[in-house]
Formats: C-alpha cells, structure tokens, sequence
DNA sequence: CATGAATGAGGATTCATTCAT
DNA sequence: GATGAATGAATCCTCATTCAT
C-alpha cells in the first residue's frame, strides 16, 4: 500500500514533468521547422498533446517559455559533451573527442543547434543573464585554458583560442545539417586536426 | 517643356532609388534590434520615413522584402571583402587580407552580420536557391581553392577549409559585437595566425 | 468516538462559514479595486486562502457569487443602519440618525459601496428580482412613510422623498472617500439639516 | 471644380470624425446593455460598422476608449446643461433649469447616465485627472457659489451644496430611468423645489 | 508614384469552469 | 469537502496587405 502510494507520487512528478519536457520538445520542432515567429502557441499545445492554456501553467508567456527552453537546452548539453570524457588520455585526443562530441551533438540534435542559432541572433539573449550567454562554453573554456596552463596550447587569450574552438564546430554541423556536405567522421577527424594544427603548441 | 520632364525624370528615380534604400536600411536596423517578428512593416515605414503603402510598390510583400534585402546585403558585402586585395601580394598575406576584410565588416555593420545570422537560421533561406546561400561563400571557396592549387594549403575538402574559414570569421565577430570581448587589431592578427597555422601546408 | 465527531462536524461547518465568509470579504476588496472584470476567480480564491475550486463548491458560478454577495451585503447593511435607532426619539432626530448612519456606513465601508454601485450599474441587477434592487430602500421607505403619514414631512410621492434622502448619501459618501472632501461630523449634520429643511412640512 | 474639392474635402474629415463618433455611440449603446466587461471590442466595432482593426486606429487599447468616451460624453453634456441657460432669470428660476436640464439630459440619454454611472465607480477613474473626475460640476460648482455669493443660497462649503444638488440628479434620472417611477415634469418641479427649500437662504 | 486609413485573419493570452485525486 | 492542474472558448490586440484618393 506504501510502497504503492509512493510509486503514485513518483509517476505524478514524473507526469507533470513529461508534460513540461513535451512542451519543449514539440517548441524545439516548430521552431526548427517554421521560425519563433511561425510557431504559434496553438500550434506548440496541439503538438505537445496539451490544450493552449496548460502552456501557461508552466510559463507565463511565449517569451519565458523560449528563454526557459534555452536553459533547458543549455543543460541538455553540458550533460552530453562532456560525458565520456576519459580524463586519463592524453590532452590532445580529449581536444578532438570534446570537439567531436560536441559536432555529433548538433549534427544529432539539428533542432537544438537550429534553435540555439535563432535564439543567439534574437533579441531574446538580452533577456539571459551574460554569463548564462555563453552556453556549454563555460566548461570548454576551462578545458582549454587548462590545456594553455599544460602547456599544449598556444598563450593565447582564452577568448582567442575559444572562438576558433566553437566557431568551427557550427560551422561544420550546420554545413553537415543544410545537407550541403555529408561529413563522415573521417572528415571530422580532419577538421579538428586543423584547429589542434593551429592551436597548438 | 522636354528638359524639365527629363529632369524630373531624374530626380523622381533617384529618389525612388534614395527610398528603397532607405527601407533597406531601415529594415537592417530594426532586425538587428528587434529581430524578424519584432518589426513590423509599419515600423520599417516609419523609420524609412515613406507611407507603409510605398513599401509595397517596390517589394509585393514582407516576404519578399526580406528576401532582396538578403541579395541587396550580399551585394555590398562582395564590394567590399575583396576591394583591397592586391592579388600581387603573397599568397599568406592575402589569405590574412580577406579574413580581416571580412571581420572588420561585420564589426562595422553589426546590423548586417546580425541579419544574415537571422536569415540563414530562419525558414526564409528556403525562397533563395540553394547556390544562393553560400552567399559571399562563391568567391571566398574560389580563393581558397587557389590556395590549395598552388600548395599553400593543405589538401583537403574545400568544405573543411570554408569551414574554419569563415567559421572563426562569424564566430570572432559576434564576440566582438556583443561585447564579451574587445578585439583589437594585434588580436584578429593572432587568430588569423591561428588558422593559417591550421590549414596551411 | 461520537463526542470526537460531533466536535468534527461543528469544527468542520464553523469552518465552513468562515470560509464562504473569506470568499465574500475577498471579493468585495477586489472588486472595488478591480472592478468586475478585473478580478478573476483565480485571485478570490488566492485572497481568500482557499483552492479556485472550493468557490464552486459553495457557489455554482460567478455570476452566482457575486449576486449572493449582494444580498450578503445588504444583510449586513440593514442590521446596521436601524441598529441604534432609538424609536423613542422625536421623528426629526431619527431622520437625522438614520440618514448619518447610512453615510457613515459607506464611508466605514467603501468596499460596499463600492460594490453596490458597480452592482445596480451592471446588468447583475435583472439578476435580482425587482423588490431586491431596492436594497435597504424598504425600511427607509417605511421610515419615510411614517413621516409622512404623522406630518412631518410634506405629502409627496414616496419615490421623490425617497430620490432626495438617498440621493444625497451616496453622493456625500463617494465625495468622502475619493477623497475630494473630508466630511467631519458637523459637515454631514449640515447635509442632513438642508435635506430635512427641504423636506419637512 | 475648386469649390468641389473643397466639399469633399469638407466631406472627408467629417466622415472620419463620423467613424469615430459611431463607435462611441456604439460602445455607450452596448455599456449600458452589457457592462464594460460584457462588451468586447469586436461587438462594438460591428455596431458601429467599421472593423476590430479600425478601432485601433482611432485609440490604443480598450481602456484608452473608454476614457476618451468619458471625455466625449463629459464634452457633449456641458454643452446641453447651460445652453438653454438664460442669465436673465431671477437665480432661482435658474437653478431650478439646470438642475432639470440635467435630470432630463440623463433621462434622455440612459447610456449616458449609466456609463457615467459605470465609469465612476471603476478603476477607470485613476486614469482621469483628478480635476477632470469633476465632469460638469466645474460648471455647476460655479454656479452655486454665485448662488452663495449672491445671497441665495445658504453660506456652506460648497462640497455639501454640490453633494445635494447633484446627488438628487443622478438619483431621480435612475429612478426613472429603471422604470420603478415615470417622473413627469411636475414631479420634477416638486423635487427641486424641495431641494431648493432645502438649499435657500 | 505616394499615401495612410481601413481591413480582418491570426495569434497571444486570460479565465471561468471541470474533475481526478 | 478541498485541491489545483488542465481545459479551451473567448477576448484583446497586431500587423501584413489593400485601395481609394
């Protein structure tokens, strides 16, 4: 009976997270698909499964709903980039692999990337605190400054060896997405070896 | 009687001209601030400082609009990335050159760099053909292909290179712009500096 | 056990009451600072301490709680405004009392009057069966029909008496509370003296 | 052909000031039937025959209607009250006409009386200048303080003789306004005149 | 060509009400 | 009884577009 009740409440907290989670993920595929402009309200509830109103239960306009889906996202991330990050290998491999994992994210992910694209050239980054701006990039940056500190990057300002780090990862994953270039993982291999060429030491 | 008309003539399509300029530029503005769904066509009349109903006389819709100020941006831009270049100069110091040219721009035109980044993230690069879209990629890839013909750089998909190129190009600009970093000139020479140590032979 | 649930049952209809009770006194705080329209059933219930569902337990709609609460308030009213009413005194001291009890009322209760006024000027009022839109006016009615009757006041149609008696309380109540005037005591007994003097045989 | 243009031009701005009055007369017809709240902007555009949109051209939001329309109503009552106002008669003579003519404007005018009625005990009543809240009583104060001044009228504040003119105005008109007592002009005669008893020095 | 008043479909948001717990 | 998450119809408002002048 107890244990019963309990599974009860779990599955209740669950539930409503699913419904948040499915909010989310269906304003994720409008907006990929049609733009924030071309994503009503309407259209993310129907999608979600949930009646219009229920969207404003979790949040209280469409603006707080694209900004909380941004830390959504963000977070999503920082679970992933990192996450089979061996520690013990060699600098230089985990470079590649941290690089890699994260092109492979948004090449998996397109919505993601697509979404977080939209949002970083909308108005809506102001409402995001500046140090919420910089995305996963917290992590990165202290990865590549650790990597200075060891002596296996160049002493360059971090910001330096920062925007040639992540400027090439979505540049390559949006080509790899518009279909333009099908990049295999042979050619990724290629593409992080030239940013470790020039930043490295 | 026949002097005055031609005269008018002349005025009146310089200043049709003045207009559409003026909506262009109007539009890149308000973009910039308030993004796509943020400006209505009201607005951009109003700042262009022309009756809303003119705008429809020279583009049949927002749409449309939007579409031709893509061409009209891409124009100006390709004026201006290759003007200086001397092609008697060395390969290395050109390749520098254009990557500089293309920072600088969007540093000065922030308006234009955040337009484009919305545009190429918005369903609208749908209504312009795929070739379209490389947008001053064309003459960039063409450059770059150079460098691999005649040894400079390594031998790769011009793709990958395209990619490190202009990615750290966007990438080093928006820093620049939003603030998070103030890059000066020694700097943009490093990271340049960066990439060529990456691609080049 | 049976002592346990009577205490129970007394415990839980007390609570009840005071419940409805919180209900009414939170919708009329709102109302006459929102009006109608501006107070959801949302903010009564928050403002009540109760769930948005309980309200419909005790009331089938909105519209229901708000003519409920009319005849709420018009209770309340009348076991105040005759309350002291010494039927001993002279008829002329009565009309005074009477007529500065109504006053005093409205301006110890602005929410009421308030309410009351936004009431009979809302179509709430065919709500309420013909009789009841009379609010306290039958006892004052008969109040002033007594005077009639014993001479002293002129013989005139009820309704007219009745205009001029109530007429001015509301005005001077209103005047009071928005704050245009501060009426002392001896202000109102100077009201009160010029109705009586235009009054009175 | 000139004097033509003129009378289109003519024409033209009546006809938008035609628009603009059609939708106060609209919205005061559908307030006194339906409440502020009862009344959305779509049936008030359909009564007045333009559509939602227009509405919009001529004010910012429902609320700015509303009290544009106070101001409108205010305006077109202080014209009627003193028109027929012959600075001739003996003062009391006067103050008997104007308090008539302002029981029956209301009584000719039902919508007007109960969209005042609405409008002052609403919070729209912040939105208007204290000083404007006055609504023709500007006017009236003016003409009972010549009363005082004159030695007609009993030496009181002029708030309490105010309070009693106007309050008996407003309760006469909606008593017969609400069908409980058709006034007839001898009824009227006899209230001002008790109220003038009540008044006079 | 230029204007800007007018249009009305479309979208964001509110809120009375229900109902499973 | 009490709760409050969920609903979705109804409402306010916006804005791309048209058209008479």
């Amino acid at each position: 009976m107890f244990s019963f009740a309990t599974r009860m409440n779990v599955q209740l907290s669950t539930e409503t997270t699913a419904k948040k989670r499915a909010i989310y993920e269906s304003t994720l595929r409008l907006i990929k698909e049609f733009g924030f402009h071309g994503t009503p309200m309407s259209q993310i509830a129907q999608e979600a499964g949930v009646a219009t109103g229920t969207i404003y239960h979790y949040f209280s306009s469409k603006d707080e709903l694209i900004v909380e889906l941004y830390h959504y996202a963000r977070e999503r991330m920082q679970q992933v980039i990192f996450k089979d990050n061996d520690q013990g290998l060699p600098y230089p491999e985990q470079f590649a692999a941290v690089w890699m994992n994260l092109v492979k994210y948004y090449m998996q992910h397109p919505e993601v990337l697509s979404f977080l694209e939209q949002f970083f050239s909308s108005p809506y980054v102001k409402d995001v605190y500046p140090e919420d701006r910089v995305c996963f990039q917290d992590e990165v940056s202290v990865f590549l400054k650790q990597g200075i500190q060891e002596g296996y990057i160049k002493t360059l300002d971090i910001n330096i060896i920062s925007a040639a780090y992540i400027g090439t990862v979505s540049a390559t994953a949006k080509r790899n997405i518009h279909g333009r270039f099908a990049l295999k993982e042979d050619d990724l291999k290629k593409l992080v070896a030239i940013i470790w060429d020039g930043i490295k030491n």
